[in-house]
DNA sequence: TTGTAGGCGTTATCAT
DNA sequence: ATGATAACGCCTACAA
């Protein structure tokens, strides 16, 4: 049974203090005598007290709560989604750094539409706000940031008001075309993109076209396909790739999901892999361990980039003048089987460099 | 740059009208011109304002934030924690609702310790919460459960205080159980369970034992090993079993990483999955599918509990008042090669029922 | 060590 | 349709 909610003054009163010392027991180690501190405790439990935190946070001014706003997928498939493992695991790196610093994350995810109003009511109940792109449009989140600390999980434009943190999309993506190309000595390679307006799709087609402009080839201007990173997009994508240009020597998807999806194909068409058509993938998931052949990635710091940008709206809320930054996290080559390495028992791996700047 | 936040006092007197109105305009549909409607929203936007949502839940006595407290594995590996994605799919689902209800969902985990305080702080800040176990004690949740609405994810006590939503691990249990028995005919069949206290592989454990006895055999009074719920856990149980066992006809693992663990090491041993050592898991993860053989399991709907728990949520935040109500999500046999099925183009399912008490 | 009292920024009730 | 004005529950100088 759920009581009426008691108040500070009820814990007051029947402690026989004044709310200003049952305040101070709450939350100072000092202060107050301690069979002070027995009585208050003591009529807290018996009443089922729980400090109000709205009233606190209205008080003093600090709610103790960072927000994190992303899109979803399940219910919104289809238009710039991101990973739902993506979103997993930067979720749970924003939790772990939060709570160890005694603070709570608010989750929320825009869906088709309303992102804005979504996150305005956020922002009113937070002290800081984590925005992984693609859940807002620039115009949005620039109105954010007027009035809350806000940290881009995403590659953005120069000027702007807000601080980012990211992965080395591109450089870990012109590594392992750069892999392919050089290592393997594959000539035909190309790209399967997730979403259009994925703004990680593009940093990993960007850096695959690096690569072969770095080997002094052509680089093309659009992706062979998009397979809107899923399991079945990349299937589809496979399919089409296969039906109108052949089978190529490579071929660099953007995400596992849809590197695993078009396993399956190239199977299907007899077409072994890496033997015909060699294949890679980006974010490195747990299946692209178990696949067969097990599958050769990026690895993508997900979880650490949910730590940084937490870190990031802490220092921001301590230091709310200075110029914005950025932080780029190194992405880490990880070769498997798929890209036609063999005997890889452990896997190895190639990082990308960090960077930092503001 | 972070302006200093202004407040609805600001806008009233920008755009000339009372904070009555403002405040009507910004929560009502109806009640004011449409005049007046433009002139305020012009204001606010002016002057960047974004309503306070603490100043708002004190006034309006309800927070529109449900909370979510789960125990964390990374920082705490070992003793009680469980699947980290089952973790990640009760965060998805329970966000799922929330959002579309226009509420959102605060996270915190315990670690080692504190979760007493963790909960008591997050409970003053939502409207409802949801605990997956085994994230608190029992008594902590009866605490809590005095002062607010509290659903927690596991199977519990008839008699308690709070509402609960949960798995038919039991029945999903006894039910992959009897498949091995009876239509593969294992003799040697074990079972190997997940941390001690995580009430789930206690419930697993005995559906195993359920399906036993169902076949008129003895059941063990013990697991034959602890997996620990990990990838190596299952591993080193399987190391183990080998050892002092030998090579059973068949193993039920507590839930699939552990069984996927343990495929690798029966491939070193040079047994076979299913021919000499059948293998089964529980949840059915992603890489049940890709990991070879493909692992037969129990699908547990992971994201389907936290959407559930949260509308029970709502329901008590609702009525709360009756009795507390039970929720049993039904299970599903997942039917592929490590049970040494064959020619299962599509998993064959077969499912548990769902039941509802109050 | 403890008490008094004025905010904190909204919402909601009554008027007008 | 709009305006005054009490709450809402806690924090924090400022006093004592």
């Amino acid at each position: 049974m759920v009581r009426p909610k008691s108040t500070i003054y009820e814990v007051a009163r029947r402690s026989g203090v004044s709310t200003a010392t049952v305040s101070r027991v709450m939350q100072s180690s000092t202060g107050f005598s301690a069979e002070t501190k027995q009585r208050v405790l003591r009529a807290a439990g018996e009443l089922g007290w729980v400090p109000s935190g709205t009233a606190r946070a209205l008080a003093a001014r600090r709610v103790g709560v960072v927000g994190l706003i992303f899109s979803d997928l399940a219910t919104d498939a289809g238009v710039d989604s991101e990973s739902p493992l993506f979103v997993h695991h930067v979720i749970r790196g924003a939790e772990r750094v939060a709570t160890l610093a005694g603070e709570a994350v608010l989750i929320a995810s825009t869906r088709s539409s309303g992102g804005r109003e979504l996150a305005l009511r956020v922002a009113g109940q937070v002290d800081g706000l984590v925005v992984a792109a693609p859940a807002l449009s620039e115009r949005d989140i620039a109105e954010l940031a007027r009035s809350i600390p806000v940290v881009v999980i995403a590659a953005r434009p120069a000027r702007r008001t807000y601080d980012i943190v990211c992965a080395d999309n591109r450089g870990g993506s012109a590594t392992v075309t750069g892999h392919l190309i050089d290592e393997h000595g594959y000539r035909d390679v190309v790209f399967v993109a997730g979403p259009k307006r994925s703004p990680d799709s593009r940093e990993r087609f960007a850096g695959f076209r690096d690569a072969l402009a770095a080997a002094g080839r052509d680089a093309p201007d659009a992706p062979a396909a998009h397979g809107n990173f899923t399991e079945t997009g990349g299937a589809q994508a496979m399919r089409d790739i296969l039906a109108s240009h052949g089978a190529p020597d490579a071929v660099v998807f953007g995400n596992d999901e849809m590197a695993i999806g078009a396993l399956a194909v190239l199977r299907q068409h007899k077409l072994r892999t890496p033997g015909d058509v060699a294949v890679t993938g980006f974010d490195d998931i747990a299946s692209a361990r178990h696949v067969s052949p097990s599958l050769t990635t990026v690895r993508q710091p997900m979880g650490q980039l949910g730590e940084e940008a937490v870190r990031a709206v802490f220092a921001r809320i301590a230091d709310p003048t200075g110029r914005r930054g950025s932080l780029t996290l190194a992405t880490d080559l990880t070769i498997r089987r798929s890209c036609g390495c063999r005997g890889a028992r452990r896997a190895q791996t190639q990082k990308t460099a960090e960077s930092r700047s503001s």
